[in-house]
DNA sequence: TATGAATGAGGATTCATTCAT
DNA sequence: AATGAATGAATCCTCATTCAT
C-alpha cells in the first residue's frame, strides 16, 4: 500500500531484516530475496531504497555500530574518573548489544572488512574511537604509555568475548564477560594504587 | 602414464591455494576456478581430490588449526609449570601463526562457523582444547575456579588480538600482542604470589 | 484544484524529454524514469498521458517526422519546377532537422523499425512520401523512369548523410551535406539539358 | 559433449547465432538465452567463450565488418584504375553482403554506436577505410578535392541503400542499388572525360 | 493531476558441479 | 591424473507497470 513518507520506515525495516537474515543464514546466504521476504516486501524494493545490496549491507553495519556507540555515549555521560572505563565495558555487554543478532552480524562484517574498503573504514573508525575512549578514561589513573597498552588489551578482550558469544551460542553470559573485563581493568588500577 | 602418489601433494597444493585465495579475495570471492588457478590447476580438479568445494574449505580450516595445534604442542613439550601458559601464548603469536594468511582465513572461517555445523565443530574443539590447556597450565598456581575465569580472559584476549591483526593490516606486531597477554597472565600470577 | 488543459503541454514535454534521452543515452537506456526525470516529472506520469512507454516512443517518432514534413511542405510551397527538388534537399538539411537530437533519434527508430510494425509503418509512409515528392519535382525535367531511379539515389543519399551525421558527431556540416545532394541532382538535370 | 579445441568452433557458432537473433528479434530483444538457444547451447556458455554479452556483440560486429572488408579487398585485387570504384560498389552489394541478416545487424549496431565507444571505434575505422578506398580509386581521374566530395556522396549513397534494404524488406534488389551507385560515379567520370 | 511506493517478470552474470576425453 | 567444455540454478539488478493517496 503505497503511502508517502515511507522511506525512513522502509529503510529501517530492511536494515532490521538484513541483520535478522545475517544472524539466521549468514552473510553468504543473505540474498536480497531473503531480506525482502523477511521484511514482507519484494526483492526489488532494496534497490528502491538503497542503491543495491552492498549499500544496504553497509547501512546495516552502520546502524549496528551507531547503536553500540549510542550505548557507550549514554553511559559515559553519567560516569566520571575510572568509572568511565566500567561504563564502556558495561555498554559493550549490555543486553541490547551483546545479543546474538548483533554479535553474529558484527562477526560477519568483520570477516568481510579486509576485502571491502567501505566496511574496513567503518571498522577502523569504531576501533579507534573505542581505543581512544578507553585511553582517555584511564589517563588520570595510569601513565599514558601504560594506558595505551592496557586499552589495547581491553579492546582485544572485548572483541574476543564478542567472538566467543557469536561462536558459543549463548554459553557465555553478558555478566561473565563483563566480569572478566572488569577484573582485567581493576587489576591494572589496583596495581597503580598500590604503587602510590 | 598416471603419476602415483600425487594425492597428498595435490591436496596440500589445493589447500594452500585455498588459504591464499581467502586471504587475497575473501571467502565469498574464493571460487573453485580461483583456487585451481592459484594452484596452477584446472577448476575441475577440486572434485577429484576433494568431494567438492565445501570439503576443501573444511580441510583447509583443519590444516590451519592443526598447524596451530602443532605449534602449541611443540612449545608445551619443553615447558613446565606456569611457563606452560607462556608457551601457549608464544605459540599463538609465533610468526608462522600470527601471519596475515592464517589470520584472515581464520576470521573468515569463524564468521561461517555459526552457520556450518562442520566448521562449528572444529571451532569448538579448538576452543575447548585451548581453554583446557590454559587451565591445566594455571592449575598449580591458581585455584581452579579463578583459573577458569583467567583462561576465559586469556583465550578471549588472544582471539581479540588475532582479530585486530586481521583488521589492522600489520599495524599490530606479534611482539606487542604477546606482551599484552604475558602482562595479563603475569598480573594474575603475581597477585597469587603476593597472597601466599 | 486540477489544472485544465495540461494534456497537450505535458505530452509535448514528455515527447521532448524522450528525444533528449534517446540522444543522450540511446534508445536502450531510455527508461520511463529517465524520461520523467528529464521532463521534471515522475515515472508514473507516462502512463497517464500515454498508454505506456511504447506509445510514447511511437508518438515521439511521429512528431519527429511531422516536423520534418512540415519543413518540407513549407519550402515546397514557395518553389516551382526543379527548384522543388532543391527545396526538399534544403528542408532535409535545415538546421532544425539536421541536428544531433533529431538525427540520433531517427537512427534509433530506424533500427527498431524492422521489428516493430508501428514504427515500420511510419517509416514506410515517410519514405514513400519523400520518394513521391522527389519524383514529382523531377517529372517535368526527366522521364519518369529515370526520375524514379534518381529519386531512389537522392533519397538514399539523404539518408546516408543523416546516418553520417549521427555517426560522425558534428564532423559533417549541413552545408556540405546539402552541396553533395545538390551536386547529384544538378548533374542529372544538366545532363538532361544537354541532351535536349 | 566436451571436446578440446572447441573454442574457435563455438565462438563462430555464437557469433552466427547472435547475428541471426539480431536479424530476427532486433538488438533489444537479443538476450543471451536467445543466442544460446539459437546456437543450441546454454546461456552461460557466452561467458565462457566471451567475456560477456557486450564482448560477443562487439565480436559479431567485427566479423560483419571483416567479411565486408574481405569482399572489398578481394575485388580490388583484380581491378585497376577507375574500375576500382566499381569493384568497391560491387563488393558492397554482393549477395553475401547485401543480405537481410547482415544489413539488419549493421543497422542495429550503427544505432548503438553513438552510445558505445567500442562500436563507434569500429564504425569509424570502417567508414574511414571505405572513404579512403574510394578517394584513392578516383584520384587519377578526378582532382583530389572533387574526389573527396564524390567519395562522401558515394559512401552516403551506399549507406543509404543499405538502410533502405534493411527497412524495405527485400523490395530493393542488389542490382538496382548497384546501378544507382554506378550511375552516380559514371556521371562524375564522364563529366571529367568531357572536360578533358 | 501527479506522485512515488511497490511489484514481479526478465535480464546478465557467476559458479559449483559433471563429464567426455 | 587432469582438463576444460558445458550446464543450469541462483543471484543481483533493472524497469515497465500498477495503484493508493
Amino acid at each position: 500500500m503505497p503511502k508517502v513518507g515511507m522511506q525512513p520506515i522502509r529503510r529501517r525495516q530492511l536494515i532490521d531484516a538484513t541483520l535478522a537474515s545475517i544472524h539466521e543464514h549468514g552473510l553468504t546466504d543473505t540474498t536480497v530475496s531473503r531480506i525482502g521476504a523477511a521484511a514482507g516486501l519484494s526483492p526489488g524494493i532494496i534497490h528502491h531504497y538503497f542503491g543495491g545490496k552492498d549499500d544496504l549491507l553497509f547501512e546495516a553495519l552502520r546502524q549496528l555500530l551507531a547503536e553500540l556507540r549510542q550505548e557507550i555515549v549514554n553511559r559515559l555521560a553519567s560516569a566520571t574518573g575510572v568509572r568511565r572505563v566500567h561504563a564502556i565495558i558495561d555498554a559493550n555487554f549490555a543486553a541490547s548489544q551483546f545479543a546474538p543478532r548483533a554479535v553474529t552480524a558484527w562477526l560477519a562484517f568483520w570477516a568481510e572488512a579486509p576485502h571491502s574498503p567501505r566496511l574496513a573504514r567503518l571498522q577502523r573508525i569504531h576501533s579507534r574511537r573505542l581505543h581512544s575512549n578507553i585511553v582517555h578514561a584511564l589517563r588520570h589513573a595510569i601513565p599514558l604509555s601504560e594506558a595505551r597498552t592496557t586499552a589495547l588489551g581491553l579492546a582485544a578482550m572485548i572483541d574476543g568475548l564478542w567472538l566467543q558469544c557469536a561462536l558459543a551460542h549463548g554459553h557465555l553470559t553478558p555478566e561473565t564477560a563483563r566480569q572478566v573485563c572488569i577484573d582485567y581493568i581493576d587489576r591494572h588500577l589496583a596495581q597503580r594504587r598500590m604503587d602510590s
